[in-house]
DNA sequence: GTGGTTTCGCTACGAGTCGTAGCGTAATGG
DNA sequence: CCATTACGCTACGACTCGTAGCGAAACCAC
C-alpha cells in the first residue's frame, strides 16, 4: 500500500510492519508540530524509533513519505446512505472537511500537491492513494441518486465520466479552498449552503433550505464571522 | 506593495526598484526551473544579479518572497462585461485557469498556501495580495447579474457576503482542484460545463447548454480527453 | 562641498540538513 | 548451517541557511 514493492522478495528478513506504522504516525506527528518545510527525515526517524537509513530504504524522499502518511487519514471516508442526495452530499462533505481540518492534512496534503506539479510519479501516487478513493464516493452517491430518481440517468458513459469528474472537482475543490485558502471552517452551516448551491445552482435560493427540510438534523449553527 | 514599509524612511539611499523587479522575476524563473522545494534564496539572488543579503533585507524568507512573486501574476485578472452572467463567469474563469496553468503559479501558490496553514502572517499576506483581488471579481460579477435581473437582489448584507464567499470558494476551488489535483486543463469545454453546473445545479442539464444559448460565442471546443 | 543616513555588494562563518556508504547484527527461508 | 534481506549505528562530503562585518555607493539636508 505505501512503499512500492521493491522486489518479488523471496527470502530474508521481512520488513517490520510495526516500523511502517510507527514511521507514518511519526510523520503525521511531525507535520502537526513542525509543518512541511521544517519536517526533516532525521527527526521523523528519531520520533519513530528507527534509524534514518531505514527511512531511505523504504521511501524515496520526503514527498512520498508524507503522501503515504496523509493518505491513511482518508481511509475513514465513508458514504452512508442518508436517504436523499442532499443528505448524502452533506454527510460526506462534512467528513471530508473534518479530515481536512486536521493540521497534518492541511500542511502535508497541500505541500505534496504543490510538489506533484513537478513530479509525475508523485502525482500518480497521490491520485492512487487519495484522490481516486474520494472520486469513488462521487460515483457511488451519483448512482444512488439516479436509482432514487433524484438525478436523470446518464446513458453515455463518456459524458457520465466527464460529469463525475466535474462534480468531484467542484466538491473537493470548494471544501479545500474554504478550509485552506479562505481559512474558515467548513461547518454544518456552510455545508448546507454549499449543498443547496450544488443542487439548485445560482438561480435557485442558495441561502436557506435544500429541497427537503432537515437533512443535517439539528446541528447548532456555529457562527463563524 | 510587496515588501512591508520598513520605516517611514526619511533620507538615505533609496531601495532600487529595478532590484525588486529583477528579484521577483528571478523568483518566478527559479520556480519554473526548480520548483518550490529546490528553490534557494542564494540561487534567486544570483539570477537577479543582487547580493544574497539584499534579499534578506527586503523579505523575511522564502515564503514571503514567493507570495509576492506569484501575486504579480494575478494583476492581469479583469472582468470584462460580456453581456450575461454565464459569459462573464466563463471569461473570468478562463483567465484564472490560464494563470494557474503557469508552472510558477502552480508550484509557488500551492506551496505558499500549504505553509500558510502554520503561519498567520503569511496567510494574511496571501489574502491581501491575491485572494481578495479575486473575490472582488465575484462581487462585481454578482452585482452586474443583479442589475441585469439574472440574479435576485439580496438585501441582507450579511447573507450577501456569505453567499459571495461561498461562490468564491466554489469557483476558485474548482479551478484549482481541476488544474492541480486532477491535473487536467480547465479548457473552454470544461469551463462551459462548470458554468452550467454553477448556474443550474445538479438537477438541471449539466451537459450542454446554460440558460441562454451561446454564452461564450463561437469558442472552439478543444477536445481534451 | 560636507556630513548624515540608508542601501548595496562582497566575504566569511557556524549551524543544520541531506543522502549515502560502510559495518556488524538480527531475522527469515532452504 | 548458510544465503539473503532488513536493521541500527556511525561517519562523511556537499549543500543551504541566515547573519555579521566591512567598504563603497546613492541620496538628502545644510
Amino acid at each position: 500500500m505505501q512503499s512500492r514493492t521493491p522486489t518479488p522478495r523471496a527470502s530474508g528478513r521481512p520488513r517490520s510492519a510495526e516500523a511502517d506504522a510507527a514511521i507514518l504516525a511519526a510523520t503525521r506527528e511531525a507535520l502537526v508540530e513542525l509543518g512541511w518545510s521544517k519536517l526533516t527525515l532525521g527527526d521523523v526517524a528519531t520520533r519513530a524509533g528507527v534509524a534514518k537509513t531505514t527511512l531511505y530504504r523504504r521511501w524515496a524522499g520526503k514527498n512520498e513519505l508524507v503522501v503515504d502518511a496523509v493518505a491513511e487519514l482518508f481511509d475513514e471516508l465513508r458514504l452512508p446512505d442518508r436517504g436523499s442526495l442532499a443528505a448524502d452530499i452533506e454527510g460526506v462533505v462534512l467528513q471530508f472537511a473534518a479530515i481536512l481540518d486536521r493540521p497534518e492534512a492541511k500542511s502535508g496534503l497541500m505541500a505534496a500537491i504543490a510538489e506533484s506539479t513537478r513530479d509525475d510519479a508523485l502525482r500518480e501516487r497521490i491520485r492512487d492513494s487519495i484522490v481516486d478513493r474520494q472520486k469513488c464516493l462521487v460515483l457511488e452517491g451519483r448512482a444512488r441518486a439516479q436509482r432514487r430518481g433524484e438525478l436523470a440517468p446518464e446513458p453515455d458513459p463518456t459524458e457520465s465520466a466527464r460529469t463525475a469528474d466535474l462534480i468531484f472537482d467542484v466538491v473537493a475543490g470548494a471544501v479545500v479552498h474554504r478550509t485552506l485558502v479562505s481559512g474558515r471552517p467548513a461547518d454544518a452551516e456552510w455545508v448546507r449552503a454549499f449543498t443547496a448551491l450544488l443542487l439548485g445552482g445560482l438561480g435557485a435560493d442558495a441561502g436557506g433550505r435544500p429541497q427537503d427540510d432537515g437533512p443535517a438534523g439539528g446541528a447548532p449553527l456555529t457562527a463563524s464571522s
